[in-house]
DNA sequence: TCGCTAATCTATCACGCGATAGATTAGCGC
DNA sequence: GCGCTAATCTATCGCGTGATAGATTAGCGA
């Protein structure tokens, strides 16, 4: 290992001297301009590098931000560290990460969060925590005074933290009057289990909509549930006469979608002539699926990126007391899953 | 921030005793069992916990897993490094992640080269690396003597380094003899660019399966190329008569097997009635696709800790000059894109 | 030659910890 | 009381770096 000290042999001068180059302190403490060259020189031949634990060491602080996910198969959790990454590569910061997925929980979170306060880290962004896990987190970050920022739509409240999500109740919006634009009346919400606070937003945004344009809730359904209960809501559903069968589906995710699209072409129907179809996620698979899905595209990168710069921020003021929330935008992506409503035969004759 | 000291005033001891507890050498250096008792109850009450960069900095080595990977959203990329992740938990180790898309990516690989090793990793996991960046990387760990291990099939040979990656050929094998079991007997595999490595050494293990059971080439080729080469190919295979048409395709990932499906769907040919398909991967698109796909299981997972491992035990052998590479076992997962052969009308007649 | 200032570089402390040699006290036999 | 050993604990060095106070030399005027 080449330290400064071996430089500062090969340039015939105290270690110091190196230290002011790299630091660029040669001006200040007046270093010669030969020896600042000769200091380069032996640098760039020696191939010194840093030795970052070190600086942390003597700094009293590191440059390390910690990603807390249970799993990094979930959901959109690689892409929200790849934004994460990449900001950090920006700021010159270096990023752990840490999992904890296993049979008991928020036993094994106590040892993740152990682990993790050992690195000592600049600050930690947290997601996918269970609420006896965020609990644990807040106790500990407070009793630090460690910087914390969660990264979700379904995480339990933790007041003086800031949480960074995607703007879901706008994102059902585009997607209900997207369908709206297309001629479609009676439109049905398929959505996950209600204890999950962005299936919540989503379904009071389902709502709105509804309301707003005067549609009646019979016509315009929510179906919560789980994977297992959807063929019996999609029968039910979609088993009805055509003409009181829902012409739309606005699905909380994009899996939900894809479920959804098989189902109903088991049953005979046809996605988007029978049926559209929208999704929420910008998964890949809503991209390979049969048909591509009409989806709603939420800015993981970004939300990865902001969330690292709110750490850094509350690093460097008081925490606030209350929870702010940081809403990104969402964007329509248009594919094929959606069409315009097929008018009936016999209201097209009367028409004309 | 608790440091030994604090402990050690606290329990009325120097820091050198609570050091010894610490690190399980109080019976050695002979501390009073209830000396121990005062500097663990000391510990406890205070919430110490060990200055990992203070260890590191100690102990000449830190506990750093650097992985390297273009970007979190390629391929199976999150799901190995789940499988780093976990093995990294059991060994106590902490994992950094870089990335590096951009516009100029050797340049950037090369500064992102330079901020890994100024973490002073224990070992580096790459993989995605373009041929010039294995160079750089190849020259960087020799003149450090780092251990570093690949986990890929694409990769560009990096010698004196292992390779941890799924058994490619075996997967296809397992694929092939699944149709052939099922009675098909006009099989077609439809891969990517033939550039990549593990495109080749699919296609190579799928004309084998061919040569044995004497199949012509003809009747049983290869499409090499990308999205957009396919529908041309696939059009050609299969809008040829029922009698000349194939009955299978083999397909080199989930990704083409989706689009394969879509493309047939649009010629009016059903899966897996008249043709059966396999993808490769196990991508959460093939349990969700309809119909859902026959496809290869990669044990991303056991590959990470693998790799993980493998890096470690390099770290303390002297590199050998040869790659190894390490190749872990794949699955077939049945699902609904593949059946028997329909027999057609013709023939079904004449048998009875 | 002496004293003063400016220019140039270096010695040294501190960070928190692991490890080892050494310090201090206690106990015991004579 | 003295010397020796065993028991128990502590002082101290070193890891590589950042930062600051201080050391050394040069130059110049009288």
């Amino acid at each position: 290992m080449i330290t400064m000290q071996a430089v500062a042999r090969r340039a015939g001068v105290s270690r110091a001297a190196v230290s002011h180059v790299l630091n660029g302190r040669a001006q200040a403490v007046g270093l010669r301009p030969d020896t600042c060259r000769r200091i380069r020189q032996a640098l760039a031949e020696s191939g010194y590098r840093r030795n970052e634990t070190a600086r942390a060491m003597v700094k009293g602080r590191t440059r390390i931000i910690a990603f807390l996910t249970p799993s990094l198969r979930e959901y959109y959790c690689s892409e929200a560290l790849d934004g994460v990454l990449a900001e950090a590569n920006r700021r010159n910061l270096f990023v752990k990460v840490f999992t904890w997925r296993g049979s008991d929980r928020p036993a094994e979170f106590a040892r993740i969060l152990d682990r993790c306060f050992q690195a000592q880290p600049l600050g930690i962004i947290a997601r996918g925590l269970q609420a006896d896990e965020m609990s644990l987190l807040h106790a500990a970050v407070r009793a630090e005074n460690m910087p914390v920022a969660a990264l979700d739509s379904s995480a339990t409240a933790c007041p003086g933290s800031t949480r960074v999500r995607a703007d879901d109740a706008a994102g059902i919006k585009l997607a209900w009057h997207h369908l709206w634009a297309l001629g479609h009346r009676r439109i049905v919400h398929l959505t996950g289990p209600a204890e999950l606070e962005y299936v919540r937003l989503r379904g009071a945004a389902f709502q709105a909509c509804m309301r707003r344009a005067h549609l009646s809730a019979e016509e315009n359904a929510i179906g919560y549930g789980q994977e297992k209960d959807f063929p019996a809501l999609v029968q039910n559903w979609f088993g009805q006469a055509p003409a009181r069968r829902p012409t739309a589906a606005i699905c909380a995710s994009d899996i939900i979608a894809a479920l959804l699209v098989r189902l109903l072409r088991g049953m005979g129907l046809r996605v988007p002539d029978d049926v559209a179809v929208t999704g929420f996620g910008d998964l890949s698979i809503s991209r390979y699926c049969d048909p591509p899905l009409t989806t709603i595209y939420q800015p993981f990168q970004l939300m990865g990126a902001r969330v690292l710069r709110q750490v850094l921020i509350s690093g460097n003021r008081p925490a606030p007391e209350k929870r702010r929330d940081i809403i990104l935008p969402v964007k329509l992506l248009k594919r094929a899953s959606t069409a315009a409503v097929r008018v009936n035969r016999r209201k097209a004759r009367n028409l004309n």
